[in-house]
DNA sequence: TTTTAATCAGACAATTTAATCTGATTTGAA
DNA sequence: TTCAAATCAGATTAAATTGTCTGATTAAAA
């Protein structure tokens, strides 16, 4: 197993960019997003409450409701996303395990590997979701 | 969460870099590679025994037994060990878990996670260990 | 030959992550 | 007011990963 994202952290990022292609105002029960996803409904579910703590998303109650972004798409950057669910701890560890790791006292592949977590950060961090959305429709098109 | 390599991977990485500072001849016990980084004695233990299956490195049973390298530091590089326990199925897989991404329907990072992917893999693949002997003793020494 | 120190093998346990289930609560609409 | 459709909350299960234990086997050295 390599990994990069969480399935949590995928499932959410696709089930934010998805909600990013409606109308900001447009509520969109879990149920939906579950069947064009193809996640489990409780577990999204999940997820989305988790977003609702850290502001990202909002929810409604009751019949007719669900979730909506909290803000604009053009207020939301991937990283948010990532940085609530996963966090951003893998940004600042050795990449091979080992502990205190740094320029001073680098591991064998220390720069190449810094180099490469700064040009992940740019892109989860240098545009806006807003950006995504005619990608991201083609992706659930065809899904 | 948000890892690349598994633990398994870490340190099996870690193990072998630490093998390769050593002489080819010198047989090293798992007790040893347990107390020079910190890795419970049968968990690294098993890790060498699978290493061993893929042709890494070769165990000598017995008294005054442990493992050592099959093949000489300068014929192995880092992407064999990743191959050998995480496989490479991360290198060709969406990292936002679309499924089918490619250049023809990709993800809204497609382009920028296939650049930092083949970046990744050149990191891995473009060094042979012997090249990493003296920064593993130091990183090693510290801990 | 016996002892000792090591791997090997495979079952087992713990932890983390992923997913599911159930029931309470909320709320719009009939 | 009642019903239906949704979230919410928390318990539970399942699966994967990580780590541990035990006993058999091997082989060097006393």
């Amino acid at each position: 197993m390599t990994v990069f994202f969480s399935k949590k952290c995928e499932h959410g990022l696709q089930a934010i960019l998805f909600m990013a292609t409606k109308d900001i105002e447009c509520v969109c029960p879990a149920e939906e997003i579950s069947n064009k996803l193809n996640i489990p409904k409780e577990f999204i579910s999940k997820i989305l409450q988790s977003l609702t703590e850290s502001g990202i998303v909002e929810s409604k109650k009751g019949k007719s409701g669900g979730f909506k972004l909290a803000k604009h798409p053009s207020k939301i950057k991937l990283i948010d996303i990532v940085e609530a669910i996963d966090g951003l701890e893998s940004f600042n560890t050795c990449v091979l395990g080992f502990s205190e790791c740094s320029s001073k006292n680098p591991c064998p592949v220390h720069h190449q590997w810094g180099e490469l977590r700064v040009k992940a950060y740019e892109m989860l961090s240098s545009e806006t979701i807003d950006k995504f959305k005619e990608k991201t429709l083609n992706k659930i098109k065809i899904i």
